[in-house]
DNA sequence: GATGAATGAGTTTTCATTCAT
DNA sequence: TATGAATGAAAACTCATTCAT
């Protein structure tokens, strides 16, 4: 692992835990084994860091979820490979999704340049399970609901699942089955064409 | 208002906007209006805001849920009334639930004293809502569903609305009537004993 | 000596000696005898520390320079009185000149507010230099040379033995006596009015 | 142009704006187009680089003045031909100038050898003047003034002006006429020998 | 000759906290 | 109760310099 990557690595875990404000540059470099000096030659400004991890993360998922989408069956078969890609990236990129949902601020000033790079990310988010929805009631798997509103529901259940474990007060049981079934149950009519 | 309280309602304020450990204390005293000193001449140390900050909010929370299930009618007509009553709390108090929702970390440490009252806390959270959803499948009025892992997704898709809107990086639409139909479908028979 | 006070002669002494970016503040607060901290607490940033000696010291200058024009006789009796006091002032503030002029381009960025407000102060140094001239010229003390590129070749050549001390190469000898001879001879008649 | 002339043509450039100490390194490199590790391959250290500067320039200001003094004519012709020639190159090197006359204290330490190879340059600067003076008093071309003292005052109106114009907060006027025409007045006689 | 990754000492600045008034 | 001067530890960041390639 190159030094710049190790250094990401060790960032990534130490702001979960830390938070990015609650995080000294010098620790970050004692962890990945580097010199102080070392992470600002790759990163420049400690907020680099920052950047990078949520760039990473962001454009892994929407890659995930666009390829989980694309694949054939019917629009709620498409969504429900959305959903348990999503279940599943959670589990695995826990470090980064606490980082990039909690510190946010971070990425909003200066003009909005970072802000609208990672809101045109975030749409798209939104947009590949709203298709899955419109394709699943073309081809009548999924009811009637309004695609655009439910496609946030779907987002934002799953969002709600990450915060609750991450905020650490409670102790949350597994619910990937429940979400699925419950969606299921909102949304798929057992029924398609054909 | 008292010095104390618009120590408060800065703290709070500023603790939403840039974070705990992103907000100086001197900066809550500028904007409270009142020297340095007296923010730890009324408590004692930066991290006693936000304890108060979250210890009112959670109680407020707690009290209100409890009044909105107490209330006549079936378990789901209670379950529906703390459904309304979180949405407009959510919406009333966003900043103080944005503080307590990041800052998590910092009520953690200190052998667990803290954790404990808030972890304590929280769990009736979950609770009042479980009690409504026995309650109704009692009656009759809320289907056969695990009552427990229900009650947490309640809570999740809650908190779910709130994070996604303090994330700021979508633009979120008014969601309170789907989230309760969604409820409704999947959970309401329509069709209690009475 | 206030704490304030003692920073400031401090911070003369030792950027007259290592310049501005040769000193830390740390070796300032040091040779004051206070925190580190306590620098910051008065000054708000180092660049602060060089703009109030700058300030004090042009003020004075033009006071002084003011005082001594005003006083009674020729033209030329006034001249010679800001002679004087140019070339006493020098040898008493020598440290704060040394700073002020070595250290002009810290003092001219940031849309030039602070530019315009120390230019205005030392075209002041000219206009009453020129004023003497000119009244001099009025009553006959002094020759009909350009008043205003002889009131700057007043100034540059003040400045100009500063500047050969300050620069500490050349070892060089005590010259008030020959600058105001010569001086009286380049310009003035010997013979006023009445 | 070589890459090591082009690192001292950025160092002279940035060093002038900025400073000696208010420039990295790595901006040198950057501006003159060359690698950082480059200007050490040439220079060993930063300090060289402003040693050579401030070399090459005192060394061809001596060169030029001795060249000037040397011509045909009486004494007062040879000092009105150092004269302008100082003027002239004053116009043409100011970078370079500006940077000589700020930084001398960074070649003043070390024992004293360089200040002893910086002295003695300098030194030369005032010998050629008084010569040219004393040459004039022979000839019967120039007054009796002292002509170690007047040598000196002529070195020190010439870096004054170089000083005004540098310091950046007054306009100054083109002086070079006045200056001539003011030491004209002040010591040709206007009448030599044959 | 030329490079640029890597370093760590040093810099300016911030900030929670204390305390005398 | 309220203040704000004073502190010093810690933070982000800079930078001359080295060295393996």
């Amino acid at each position: 692992m190159s030094k710049k990557q190790s250094i990401l690595t060790a960032a990534t875990e130490l702001f979960a835990r830390q938070g990015f404000n609650g995080t000294a540059t010098s620790e970050i470099a004692r962890k990945a084994g580097v010199a102080q000096g070392t992470v600002f030659h790759h990163f420049k400004c400690k907020e680099n860091l920052l950047i990078s991890i949520c760039d990473e993360l962001v454009t892994k998922y929407v890659e995930g979820i666009k390829e989980a989408a694309q694949g054939s069956g019917t629009g709620w078969d498409a969504l429900e490979r959305v959903l348990w890609f999503s279940l599943n990236f959670m589990a695995e990129r826990t470090e980064s999704i606490t980082v990039a949902f909690r510190e946010t601020r971070v990425l909003q000033h200066e003009g909005g340049e970072l802000h609208d790079h990672f809101s045109a990310l975030m749409s798209q988010i939104i947009d590949v399970k709203r298709d899955c929805i419109e394709r699943g009631q073309a081809d009548g798997s999924i009811r009637q609901v309004d695609p655009y509103k439910t496609a946030f529901l779907l987002y934002i259940l799953i969002k709600g699942i990450h915060h609750t474990r991450a905020h650490g007060l409670l102790q949350v049981p597994d619910l990937n089955t429940e979400v699925v079934e419950f969606w299921r149950q909102s949304l798929a009519t057992g029924n398609p064409h054909q």
